[in-house]
DNA sequence: TCTGTAGTTCGATAATAATCGAACAAACGA
DNA sequence: TCGTTTGTTCGATTATTATCGAACTACAGA
């Protein structure tokens, strides 16, 4: 597939994660993501259409939450924890912690 | 004036405090407000006309983020900072390490 | 009571974002 | 090479949010 973009850690905003994981069905992926490392898109099916789930994780992708790499047809994604642990220390640990509650 | 809304520390929402927090302008209130500990609103001004910034407020203020209490005809606003900390240990403070950038 | 001050609310418009079906693209296996 | 799988992108629609002037409300002081 075509390469998808991922801003450097340098370019990634604050404003822009905290937009990202604003939204309750964001941060089931997140959460899932966290749980279970890296999962394709599909993977996740949090009950919408394909074109909808894809929406979501180009959000995520552009604010620099994720990393998603290509695995044959499947694209694989996973959180830049490292990255994001070093940009805003303790911001994931919380928004996991809190993410386990409800998503409608 | 009328008895303003806000929402009881259980019914903090964690996806209400991050888009709250999500908009530059906003983090910019919350970030004088940590500085200064209370300001009405004219006193932060952002160059917008006070209808825009009673909005901005009235997002903050509805997520739970901060406080506002009358003092004669003047709005006093202030972070809810012990219950932020009680309910999202270290959100506010990565919050305002980062939003001393910048804000257009 | 009249006036000024402080901020909210209303109403309209513009800008952003979410949603989803359909078409498309890339890689893989038969 | 032909289908299958996996996901992206397009296009249209709807929903949400931002913006700002104008009207309104409440309080305080002269």
């Amino acid at each position: 597939m075509r390469a998808l973009r991922h801003p450097k850690a340098e370019e990634i905003e604050l404003t822009r994660v905290l937009y990202a994981l604003s939204d309750p069905l964001r941060l089931d992926i997140v959460r899932q993501l966290d749980r279970e490392g890296e999962a394709t898109c599909a993977a996740l099916d949090c009950g919408r259409p394909k074109s909808s789930m894809s929406h979501h994780f180009r959000v995520l992708r552009d604010a620099g939450v994720i990393r998603t790499r290509t695995d044959g047809t499947a694209h694989m994604n996973g959180l830049r924890r490292a990255e994001l642990d070093r940009l805003f220390p303790g911001l994931l640990e919380i928004v996991l912690a809190q993410a386990a509650a409800k998503i409608q």
